[in-house]
RNA sequence: GGCGGUGUAGCUCAGUCGGUCAGAGCACGCGGCUCAUAUCCGCGGAGUCACUGGUUCGAGUCCAGUCACCGCCA
């Protein structure tokens, strides 16, 4: 037996903001992941890691605004993201804080050993410094002397820090990433990454001064100076096994993986690995970067205008029905869109259609033949190639992050024990046939390594349809390669079947086969130009809405910033008819507002919506206003 | 502006070294079955493989250029 182990990561995240479906998903990749190196490498070989980042500029401000201590602040953020993953069954080893005290004396130790080895030194800075980015910029990379991102005039700050000497491993990196072709994966952005070597690399700024932040890591050999948030943040995937001379760092890092968004990037691929250099530290094995969700608009279980958050359809559809469409869906490394629409149709299809009724079908005939009891015969193997071929293949895949040709593996095993039922058509045969025995005992078998192959990536179900099987699963102690014998059967269970429920109920969707009527509608191409169809009239969300506040916008003769109140809810809209309408004649007005356009930032303010207004040649202007007293929040249609 | 990438059936995407690569799943149509969650199984579609040139006996697959979208850098 090896000594193998393996160890993954993903971002602590940051908490100046509570958990999104992109948190979530990097989240359950992980969890998912560990899941099957437990099944293959027992759990005690495995670790998996993840947490909050909870210092800097961005927490300070937050929690002051929120009328907090910052640690407390914290705590709350924090503790959300704990209950998240809670809610969404996820299991990690341990759940790291920047705050918590084992991880400042790791980082503080980490800098005095880069500081004694002579790779930080003390120097000075000034540039633009925009406090919503926590970053310098330089003149070029500013738009009309604004922070791209804010729209705010920065603040020139000339001040003196200490830096790590990171252009001094730019050589070292380049030659380490070509030289292990998938310490970046997938390729993709490890290109990217040696793009972005090409140039020089500069210096890191590892310290902000306690004058301007106190919200950070003192600098061990200079406590006027906290430690930047990134170098702090980053030494978490260490100081969570102890380093340096806890035994947890010593089993375990040397099998090191981080998983990411493609958001970070480059404080992995670049800051991280010449930060281990310099302190002496083997680098990662492999970072695995996924891409975004994008977030299609769903009109299922959108009530009045209520836009569903991603993660509130795990509780719609189940965690297990959730989790396979993110899984399934994405391919690794690529955007993929979300939509309930889409999360549907997967769980109709595959986890309803084949795998459901799969399970269902045999299980009921084993119950009407043997009143339950699974008839103990031979497996003849008529599943045995197919079921070889689905375990390799799912492996292989996860070997390379693949979980969607994963699942797609399992899948085709589905199929085959599907086709395998209609080859054999045992409810065709005597149920004293030793035949019929046979092909209903392949079957069960078969349904319980799809159960077992399953566990990492479905865990209620697996465990669902082991216990149907008369199987009660340890499934946290159970190794693959021996439960894949044809002799594991758990703590078995009276094998017998007592009730079957639906797996997975399908979901009744209420589009509709196309009419006649609709087939015999103009299509796409006999419509005029310039015509929309009622489908896209209805994506558009107008709302009646009250204005309760009105304000103006600094530096703008033409924006106002506008408070409104829909139904129960409060928005900010900035809107260009301050000349028209001037700032007292606002409050109270009733207003139709575009509810649903994708929300921009406008001369710093960001706007939820649009007001809609009527122009003419002459370029008069006039704000449209229900034409009787109605409720805010009323849909326009 | 510089560099990467992407553009393949209605939809989501596979297509390694150029020659059964024109594919899969979903959706759709037809047929079969009726054990099963109106499920399952089989068959089918033809899509100028973004566009234009080029290399080659032969190119989604290589080269150049164009367009569109995206990313990184500036």
């Amino acid at each position: 037996m090896s000594d193998e182990t393996f160890y993954l990561t993903t971002p602590i995240y940051y908490v100046n903001a509570t958990p999104h479906l992109g948190h979530a998903y990097t989240t359950i990749l992980a969890d998912t992941m560990a899941r099957f190196q437990k099944l293959r490498l027992g759990s005690d070989r495995v670790y998996f890691l993840t947490g909050t980042d909870e210092h800097g500029d961005k927490i300070a401000q937050a929690a002051a605004k929120a009328g907090e201590s910052p640690q407390a602040y914290a705590d709350r953020i924090s503790g959300i993201f704990q209950e998240t993953w809670k809610r969404l069954g996820l299991t990690p080893n341990q759940f790291i804080r920047t705050t918590s005290e084992h991880h400042k004396r790791a980082v503080q130790r980490f800098l005095q050993t880069i500081y004694d080895s002579g790779d930080i030194y003390f120097g000075q800075y000034g540039g633009h410094y925009c406090f919503g980015c926590e970053r310098f910029y330089t003149e070029k990379e500013l738009e009309d002397g604004k922070c791209p991102d804010h729209q705010k005039e920065p603040t020139y700050i000339e001040e003196e820090n200490y830096f790590f000497r990171m252009g001094k491993y730019q050589d070292w990196l380049i030659d380490y990433v070509n030289r292990h072709p998938d310490f970046i994966r997938p390729e993709r952005y490890k290109n990217e990454v040696l793009a972005f070597l090409k140039e020089p690399l500069e210096d890191l700024c590892i310290s902000r001064p306690r004058s301007r932040l106190t919200w950070g890591i003192p600098l061990p050999f200079d406590d006027q100076f906290v430690t930047y948030v990134w170098f702090d943040a980053l030494i978490n995937y260490i100081s969570a096994l102890g380093w340096p001379d806890g035994e947890g760092f010593r089993h375990f890092w040397p099998s090191a993986q981080h998983l990411i968004a493609k958001d970070i990037l480059k404080p992995h691929a670049i800051y991280w690995p010449t930060m281990l250099r310099a302190a002496g530290i083997e680098p990662y094995r492999h970072l695995n970067v996924h891409g975004y969700w994008k977030i299609e608009e769903s009109k299922m279980s959108k009530s009045l205008g209520k836009v569903v958050a991603p993660l509130e359809l795990a509780d719609t559809y189940g965690l297990d029905a959730f989790r396979y469409f993110l899984l399934r869906e994405m391919t690794f490394g690529l955007d993929a869109s979300f939509s309930e629409e889409a999360l549907v149709a997967r769980l109709n299809a595959d986890l309803a259609n084949d795998l459901g009724n799969l399970y269902s079908r045999v299980l009921k005939l084993i119950q009407r033949y043997y009143s339950g009891r699974i008839p103990e015969w031979s497996d003849e193997g008529g599943l045995s190639e197919a079921t070889r071929a689905a375990v390799g293949d799912m492996t292989a895949a996860m070997e390379r992050f693949a979980f969607g040709e994963a699942l797609g593996a399992i899948w085709n095993l589905v199929s085959a024990t599907n086709k395998y039922l209609v080859t054999n058509e045992p409810w065709k045969l005597d149920p004293a046939d030793p035949l019929t025995k046979s092909v209903l005992f392949t079957a069960t078998e078969t349904l319980r390594k799809i159960a077992l192959l399953l566990s990492p990536f479905l865990p209620q179900t697996a465990e669902r349809m082991l216990r149907g099987l008369g199987i009660d699963a340890p499934l946290a102690s159970v190794r693959l390669e021996e439960a894949l014998g044809s002799g594991w059967l758990g703590r078995a269970l009276e094998r017998r079947i007592e009730e079957v429920p639906a797996l997975f109920p399908r979901i009744q969707t209420t589009a509709q086969k196309p009419s006649e009527e609709a087939k015999r509608a103009p299509t796409a191409s006999e419509a005029l130009p310039g015509q929309i169809t009622i489908e896209e009239f209805r994506r558009l969300d107008l709302r009646v809405a009250d204005v309760i506040e009105a304000a103006s916008v600094p530096g703008s003769k033409k924006l106002v910033r506008l408070r409104v109140r829909l139904k129960d809810e409060e928005r900010t809209i900035v809107a260009g008819l301050r000349e028209q309408y001037p700032l007292e004649s606002w409050t109270g007005k009733r207003i139709i507002l575009v509810a649903n356009l994708k929300p921009t930032t406008l001369m710093g303010i960001p706007s939820q919506g649009m007001v809609l207004a009527a122009e003419d040649d002459a370029g008069n202007i006039v704000l449209l206003t229900p034409e009787q007293p109605i409720a805010p929040g009323s849909k326009v249609r």
